[in-house]
DNA sequence: TTATAAAAATGTAATCGTTACAAATTTAAA
DNA sequence: TTTAAATTTGTAACGATTACATTTTTATAA
């Protein structure tokens, strides 16, 4: 099963603008987990009429549908991930990269715990260093 | 193992100030997740010298060194909690409300895949809807 | 096609949580 | 006490996000 972002937009229901593809199929084809602004920041140069707003707006929606994920991992932006499917994020507290991890099948909260809530989504964050950033403290470091 | 506010901060060698007793003693004793302003709001009254800005500067101190947890759960307002045993968080998307949950103690990502990368923190964040607020969706709604 | 309505995009201004900064105050050390 | 260091304070600034009114685009139907 392999759609563009146009078809992707579709089966979820969203009715695909130019802007929307655009924005989509960015998301689709870069899981560096952008910031709305860096979404438009590479969007501008060939669609200099689009508007910030509408990349704002067009995230929201489809964050609301579901067709992406919008992770408040670092408590300052927003940042958007087009894989919906399953999985944790590391965020190094370095350089601020953040990296996709696989997430096992297991009980992380029991049953009974939930019982009462309706659970519509779950989000695993682990937050330190990354390799690079661990090697450079170690060494010498802090100008 | 019982300290107050004032033990507490010693035992992470954070010096005990006024403020910081306010504000840890607040986080202690008030398991309701709270944004700095709510914080501050509430120990207002009773020290009105008290600024917004030390609330965040302790906060932020308390972050660093371990001393409380600041969960990023809803992208707006950064929430803190006294409790920094490990744990997960319920957020409801209706009201807002957050609750604790206990964590099972199982392995989320497995250990070669994190390999290098130093976790220093985990969160869980689950998100949906509270019963009440569920309840309020399926009959009539929205004014 | 043309008229009309609905949806989407746009740009500007406003909001608001948070931080920067410099001054004032408090605390600790000599 | 004197002096330095740490902490607190208030104001101003910052920056991500949203509100809002306008314009543009798209869909519908006459």
């Amino acid at each position: 099963m392999e759609y563009g972002a146009h078809g992707y937009l579709i089966s979820k229901g969203i009715r695909p603008s130019q802007q929307r593809i655009a924005v989509m199929d960015y998301l689709l084809t870069h899981r560096t987990h952008p910031t709305a602004d860096e979404i438009f920041n590479a969007l501008y140069p060939a669609m200099p009429t689009l508007s910030k707003t509408t990349v704002y707006n067009t995230l929201k929606l489809f964050t609301e549908r579901g067709a992406v994920l919008c992770l408040d991992i670092d408590g300052k932006n927003a940042r958007f991930d087009g894989d919906t499917r399953p999985h944790a994020h590391f965020m190094c507290k370095g350089c601020g990269c953040i990296y996709d991890l696989p997430l096992e099948e297991v009980e992380f909260v029991r049953e009974e715990h939930i019982r009462n809530l309706t659970v519509t989504d779950v989000f695993l964050y682990m937050k330190g260093y990354c390799r690079e950033c661990e090697e450079k403290m170690k060494s010498g470091n802090d100008s």
